[in-house]
DNA sequence: TTGAAAGCGTTACCAA
DNA sequence: TTGGTAACGCTTTCAA
């Protein structure tokens, strides 16, 4: 035994074949082993034999080889792009991820910043994932889901703002946020709201569909509606709250609670008083919103639960030629505290 | 043309053969087109014949046999586990992938919570990463390395507070935060200082390490330290400032800006001057601090630039050789505003 | 310039 | 109860 501890040679990785070779059995005989296959029998003894030169070898199947020759994959292909997801979204993409685990697949995320919407597709079909679930950051279209489709995936969903023809969708719709918090706002009776809509690009894809929202909540109350550009620092803030009230406004909507206690801040800088002047409302639910004060209303927002979204895509897996489905998955409710 | 739009019919995944077929080419002219092959050169005609060909069916090259047939991956696999990573992180993560994509490898998520540690390694091994980059919250041990290497991971690199045997390491190592933060408020003219701890679970294996800073800034004053332990929510907050004055505490380092600010209020709550009696500061800088008043001084965190890195991990592909290397990745400094 | 064929690691069918 | 063998899709060497 003079081997070296830190010995640089490559060592061949071993293979089933290896195993065989220790075991003194044949291939097929270990494959049968340790896959625990049914339809055949083998002695104990045999199992023992292959089972500890299996272990003695440190042998690890090869997923690759597997796959080529069962002709599919267990593998679901979550792509994820660069402004990354809040904890809402991250803790559901988590109970997703072991839900679809406990149904034996492999959860593979796939991150695709900066990469072409075409090429994209491509790049997460050559792995030949059965199950694509595209949140809605990545651009994901109908040729992008016909090349995945094409390359054996059997269930291709989206997971966004709103639905892709042709593809399976689990739909977050954010203008029920901006509904719910105007909602509330009209029934206090304030009539004139103000819709923050921040200037960076992460929260981008929300402010739109939440404005959306607050219109349609609005005209129910022929209600006036106001967007305000924002960026998330003190002095744009402080600039907004210096003309608040030429802008003649009893309520506003900043957004989530992030900018709302920015905006907050700086409108009782600004001698404004909340919520007796202008009602303020967040949403996000932000456990810092209670340190404020007047202590932040705002919207809470829940996801359904993964589970049955893991079963569904199992679902769609066994019986691809289904129809394209959509399944709501965002909740909100008021949380009434003390700024509106 | 009597296509049905929806047809359920399987049809195969198209293959490089059938490229060939179509093209009126051998399977071995079409690998040559489309991976732009130098060793041979073909006649441009062939050429556009094989990629039309490819493009009228939609074929994608097969990963799995691919990898399967050169005997290595270029896939870097990335465990990542429940307690999700903070923004810091997840930028970091995010540009080390687009570092390693410029690299011209796939970079992958693999979530790892609620495995077991011992067959985590083997699960990853599977796919037969050519890296693994394992963050600290995933438990890489010895064996589970050993695992690795044997199925041909030319690099395992841990990336957490502390390195682990046999791996390179990215170190991140907390205690520089408690260290800065403490050391602030020493030159601050403090001595009895209070360390705020987190009674969650996910801050939990921060704190242990900031803590550990806190006690060696305070041992070169001669200060004391007391450890402060803290649930996030607004009762225990106001039971730990109530009993402050008992504690004889002239500052407190709250562990971060939100348990800073839970705190601060509760003080301010309950008529404790800050900073005139207790000195607070946090850690993250988060921009909320900025709002409260008085305005929260923090320990901003930052982590080395990954660019370097994706080319560490490419270094340690070509020479699977070397020595564990160590690499600390956290930088930290005081953003000084008004609460300590 | 192109083609035939071998082989990567697995599994499943058919024989023994 | 076990073993031989073919096949999955791809690349590459060698030969034509």
């Amino acid at each position: 035994m003079s081997q070296l501890p830190n010995q640089p040679i490559e060592r061949p990785v071993p293979t089933s074949a290896d195993v065989a070779r220790l075991a003194g059995v044949s291939r097929a005989t270990v494959s049968y082993v340790l896959n625990n296959s049914a339809s055949v029998r083998i002695s104990e003894t045999t199992r023992r034999r292959v089972r500890e030169a299996a272990a003695e070898l440190g042998y690890v199947p090869h997923a690759a080889a597997r796959s080529l020759r069962a002709g599919h994959t267990r593998m679901v292909l979550l792509p994820t792009v660069d402004p990354p997801a809040g904890p809402l979204h991250q803790r559901f993409f988590s109970e997703l991820e072991a839900g679809l685990r406990r149904l034996d697949y492999t959860v593979v995320q796939y991150g695709s910043t900066g990469l072409d919407p075409q090429d994209a597709p491509r790049a997460w079909a050559e792995l030949r994932p059965v199950a694509v679930i595209a949140p809605g950051a990545v651009d994901l279209t109908p040729p992008g889901i016909a090349v995945l489709r094409r390359s054996g995936a059997r269930a291709v969903i989206t997971l966004g703002p709103r639905p892709v023809p042709g593809a399976h969708a689990l739909v977050m719709d954010q203008q029920v946020v901006g509904d719910c918090a105007v909602g509330h706002l009209l029934a206090g009776g304030r009539r004139r709201i103000g819709v923050v809509m921040p200037e960076e690009n992460g929260p981008d894809r929300l402010a739109g569909p939440r404005l959306t929202g607050a219109r349609r909540a609005a005209r129910r109350h022929t209600a006036r509606v106001e967007p305000l550009p924002l960026r998330y620092e003190e002095e744009s803030a402080a600039r907004l709250a210096a003309r608040w009230r030429s802008l003649d406004l009893d309520a506003v909507f900043a957004f989530d609670d992030a900018y709302a206690m920015l905006l907050m801040r700086a409108l009782q800088d600004a001698g404004i008083d909340v919520p007796g002047e202008t009602a303020v409302i967040g949403a996000d639910d932000l456990m810092l919103g209670r340190l404020l004060r007047p202590r932040l209303t705002t919207v809470r927002m829940e996801l359904a639960t993964p589970q049955p979204l893991a079963e569904l895509v199992d679902r769609l897996v066994k019986e691809p030629g289904a129809d394209p489905e959509r399944h709501d998955l965002l909740r909100v409710a008021v949380v009434r505290r003390e700024s509106a």
